[in-house]
DNA sequence: GCACTTATGGACGATTCAGTCAAGAACTGG
DNA sequence: CCAGTTCTTGACTGAATCGTCCATAAGTGC
């Protein structure tokens, strides 16, 4: 039988994906991750492999994780699917009015650094962003059939623009803009949805 | 009288600008710089004073550019207010869409990557977005003068969200979404702005 | 408690990085 | 053509960088 391991992983994992969030991909060293990790280099290799492999782990998990918590959002009956709405643009615009030191959102961080030149990471953001999208779906034809959206709207249309509205609210937080602006963006975003 | 430089500035500047375009500011190295300009390393330094000045310079000189070119698409009279806004937001659809290399925009991969740490591109991109916000206010007011969007609406709550669409735009074009994609997310804003 | 397997941790190596420096080249005013 | 100033070249430095390696520790089935 193997010696099992001293250290919890997911710990390990968290104090990487702070180190990649906070640093960047190309500006992480690994010596880093092992100081914040208090792991051994060779630990942090024979478990994980490399700094690539590393970060595709934690993107994925964040990736993973991300869309857990829209999911639990946005899922519910349909009488309350318009109420869910509201509240996710909003706490949207909350979320990243509060980052105030904007560390901003990793998915959107590694995205813009790394979906260039790492297939991976585009393929894994591309999914992320899908399955935002088709969460945002469901919940916009609840909104519809339970008569508080224009059923004649496109559902698809209306959360492909929710969604943008989303990442560019995250997109603008980053560079400074403040809770009001966020908050008059969630507003106006929510406004321009047809009512029957 | 000094020796005069050998080297066209602007080249220089624009050689590095996609240096660090394409690998961000982390992981450009300032001999990849030397040699992508064919510039000694001395040279570069005595030009221009290190990596952190010279990306500085670059990323304002690419800020400045960025505003410019929509001043150019934006400004105008009144009777052509709605057809530049429009053009606007279906020709950044268009050119994010265009961008299969997915290289993205300079001003969005720098505020990812920095602007959490360096004050100097934080408040360059802040007053940038600022710009851009003003330029889509001047228009929608211009468009209400002229009828074509209802005078009732605040145009800073408009231009607020065109701008939020437009930098959502720009972040899910990176990670892939496709042309069909952002060609709706332009169509579905700009039928979202209320007519008279 | 022995043997076997894996984890640990830190030293090590080859490479790369940002930035410096000095010697010589180039240009112009006089 | 000379003197004075700045520009250029590229070798150099010291510090990091990623990744490897190996001796040792640790846990478990038998």
């Amino acid at each position: 039988m193997p010696r099992p391991r001293k250290f919890d992983e997911s710990a390990v994992l968290a104090a990487a994906r702070d180190q990649f969030w906070s640093a960047g991909y190309a500006g992480t060293t690994m010596d880093a991750v092992a100081a914040a990790t208090d792991l051994g280099k060779g630990s942090l290799y024979g478990a994980f492999g490399g700094k690539q492999e590393l970060f595709h782990r934690v993107f994925d998990d964040y990736c993973a994780q991300a869309e857990d918590g829209v999911r639990r959002e946005l899922t519910g009956p349909d009488e309350e699917a318009f109420a869910r709405l509201t509240a996710h643009v909003h706490g949207i615009a909350a979320s990243v009015a509060a980052d105030t030191a904007h560390r901003g959102c990793l998915l959107a961080k590694g995205t813009a650094e790394l979906a260039e030149h790492d297939p991976v990471v585009a393929a894994r953001a591309l999914r992320t962003f899908d399955e935002l999208e088709r969460l945002l779906v469901a919940d916009i034809e609840a909104c519809q059939r339970h008569g508080d959206l224009s059923p004649g709207a496109d559902p698809h249309r209306l959360a492909a623009l929710v969604l943008t509205v989303l990442r560019g609210m995250e997109a603008l937080g980053k560079a400074g803009k403040d809770a009001r602006f966020l908050e008059a963006v969630a507003e106006s975003a929510l406004a321009a949805l047809p009512r029957p």
